[in-house]
DNA sequence: TAGTCAGAATCAGTATACGGCTTCAAGCTT
DNA sequence: AAGCTTGAAGCCGTATACTGATTCTGACTA
């Protein structure tokens, strides 16, 4: 009875010798936590792609085990969603998408105010090259490239923020950030609204005061649940 | 085989009719994590309490892999420290705790307007008891049920913020609030401060005046800040 | 043709086993 | 007696195996 014939059973040589001198003992569920963390927060996955641990231990060579320690971790911090075939992304309610919005409106104010002083000259050359692509994208409308550059300057200045604990609760709801985006970033308006406060946050971040930035973070979230209103609205007439 | 899948099929068979409906699939590293994080955070758990997966799973009467998953998952998200020598409570540093405190200023006054209007007479009678409770103590001098008034007042408005993400994120700094606790609640004038704030928290939620109820707890925020300022303060000059 | 249903496939949860790292203690050296 | 060495124990990370539950598939029925 060939029950198990759909799982390949071709683990059986030894993969890693005793010899990894080099990494200071990163333990698999990590690296595999750390590989698909990236991978989320970069936006390489998609609401349809599913996460079998199975092969995902077969890409990384090991068993299911730092696998699931890995998807669990992801899980249970928000960044998948675990179903009976898989994990996949978790698809936002309406609703939680508007509670994390409140949250955002408490934190980001703050959080980039107090980043202000932070930033480097390569965190403003970073931001500068993010900003010419973002306004670039104006005319090409590579709707990509926007989501990029969005990622770039948001990513530049959350790690600046001085706070651990109020860096890491930002980056908790990254996912939220995503599906804003996702629902947002192909409506003319909200794109020419984004690109305008790209240029303006820049700005502001290098005037280094930090009261004008904690006011235009404000309106930039507040802008930013304007758009995912108005916009969520719509789909709801369409439908 | 042949056994098993009889039985596997009888199981089918019997399970998918409406009858066992309400049993929701509870998994057992749900079940360890439910127990554990009950522990800690009804503080039955001292810093010294070294948690192994082994005696647990003895416990539970299960193998290791469900309290590995429970114990890395409240590992994960801060109520536990994972060291050579099993799981123990984690002992946040001052500038962790400081950190979390400039998040409570953030977050708390404003969840706790939020949850003004939510609030129900059964909550009013819990808190009216918790202060009654807390303001015993100043004679007796209990800081075991000050500790627990205190956690009941606390519970109870954070459980009415409508706001489920704001709730979430404010409920997992608890151990903060367990390590300020300790570190002040013997000292006589925390001791003191506190009561009042729970006297004054208790008239405030009830007015159902949210803007006062957030002008009083950015105060307490802020007199909890100074109070952990202090005694922290102290201990550092007598060592 | 559409609905039903048994069997197959898939995948997460759990069990058991092993290896390696860290800690600790006993024995040895000086 | 203090420091060093060596071996043992404790405990986590990972591998492999199996179970139970859900979904899929295709054949059968009406």
């Amino acid at each position: 009875m060939a029950v198990y014939k759909g799982i390949s059973l071709l683990f059986l040589y030894t993969k890693v010798g005793a010899h990894m001198s080099d990494t200071p003992k990163r333990h698999m569920k990590d690296v595999i936590y750390d590989a698909y963390l990236g991978r989320i927060q970069r936006g390489e996955l998609t609401p349809d792609d599913r996460l079998v641990d199975t092969a995902i231990a077969a890409e990384f060579e090991v068993s299911r085990m730092p696998v699931r320690d890995a998807l669990m971790r992801l899980t249970h911090e928000g960044y998948l969603a675990s179903t009976t075939r898989g994990f996949t992304l978790p698809t936002l309610e309406p609703r939680q998408i508007l509670e994390i919005f409140e949250l955002r409106r408490l934190l980001e104010p703050r959080a980039a105010a107090l980043a202000t002083h932070e930033l480097t000259a390569d965190d403003f050359e970073r931001m500068q090259q993010a900003v010419s692509l973002s306004e670039s994208t104006l005319e090409t409308g590579d709707i990509e490239a926007l989501y990029r550059a969005s990622e770039d300057i948001r990513r530049t200045w959350v790690m600046a923020v001085p706070n651990a604990e109020l860096r890491d609760t930002i980056q908790r709801y990254m996912v939220q950030i995503q599906a804003v985006r996702m629902a947002t970033l192909r409506d003319t308006q909200a794109h020419r609204v984004l690109v305008a406060f790209h240029r303006r946050m820049l700005e502001t971040f290098k005037s280094r005061r930090s009261a004008d930035v904690e006011l235009l973070l404000m309106r930039f979230v507040l802008a930013g649940e304007d758009s995912y209103l108005r916009v969520s609205g719509r789909e709801a007439d369409t439908e």
